[in-house]
DNA sequence: TGTTGACTTCGAGTGCACTCCAGCTCCTAC
DNA sequence: GTAGGAGCTGGAGTGCACTCGAAGTCAACA
């Protein structure tokens, strides 16, 4: 053995893009199981460590509360028994996200159709941008709003 | 004139889907201009105002932060000067929306992915749904992670 | 040998966006 | 005329997910 086993929190955190805090936060409350230490009590991350933060980091970023995830993790560490427990789970996430997709391309399609409005009320000479380069997908929405007076 | 103009706020609140409470935040905050009262110094909600307040809704669950949103108010009440830096505003905005669905979209692929591996572990009579119909856009993702031990 | 600097723990603090409460006013119906 | 209910205000409280601070430890290096 060469050198120590795994990498210190501050290379997980670069390798995550976890910051270090939030990596302590996690594993405190449970999301992270305590990570192996090194000489002096360090944390020593391995690479299946960084799997998994890389993984509630994914679901983080798709909104999953904390609690939602604690159950999850807590679901895994129960054993094979659960997977379809998890797979439930997984799949309510995924139907959440697909919903949540769907509303955020129609509030696309809508800020992209109310830039389009301001930007005919510029003079031609407008400084922002020339025109509009094939408005990718507008969502054909009234946008009956008034103004806040 | 027959009757009041306006509706309540708890209409106001039935129409656009937020809560009655909230609508008296945005107004306290500033993001709705003081709304016209009625006898007894009562809220009335115009369909202006309504229309306002589902434009706000949006750049709300566009996760806008009430700080921009309270800044594209201003701009909108300073008048018409103000129209570039309000497309400015709005282009940022999009910009960083569209940022976010092409991430959300690649975590969903993700996500299914992480189901179907789940999925072949399960017996075949699997109870939760016996195959996977299409499934839609699996984005290839190495999916590395461990377990959390 | 001292100093630097990255790490440790635990508790407290922060920022955001609501959400609720107390105590009051007002209108309507009985 | 009084009971009920909707609405009013200002301020306090809540929940979430971090984020920070203080005080201490440890290893490596000049």
């Amino acid at each position: 053995m060469s050198t120590i086993e795994g990498c210190s929190i501050e290379q997980a955190s670069a390798r995550t893009g976890v910051p270090a805090h939030t990596l302590r936060y996690y594993e405190r409350i449970g999301l992270l199981a305590p990570v192996p230490r090194g000489p002096g009590g360090r944390r020593r991350y391995t690479e299946d460590d960084l799997g998994w933060v890389r993984f509630l980091t994914l679901l983080r970023q798709t909104d999953m509360p904390i609690r939602d995830m604690q159950r999850f993790v807590d679901l895994t560490r129960a054993g094979d028994a659960t997977v379809p427990q998890r797979v439930a789970l997984l799949r309510a996430h995924r139907e959440a996200l697909v919903e949540r997709l769907d509303l955020l391309q129609h509030h696309l399609g809508a800020i992209t159709t109310k830039i389009d409005v301001y930007e005919g009320l510029l003079p031609p000479d407008a400084c922002v941008e020339p025109s509009t380069p094939a408005a990718d997908d507008r969502t054909a929405l009234a946008l009956t709003d008034g103004s806040p007076r």
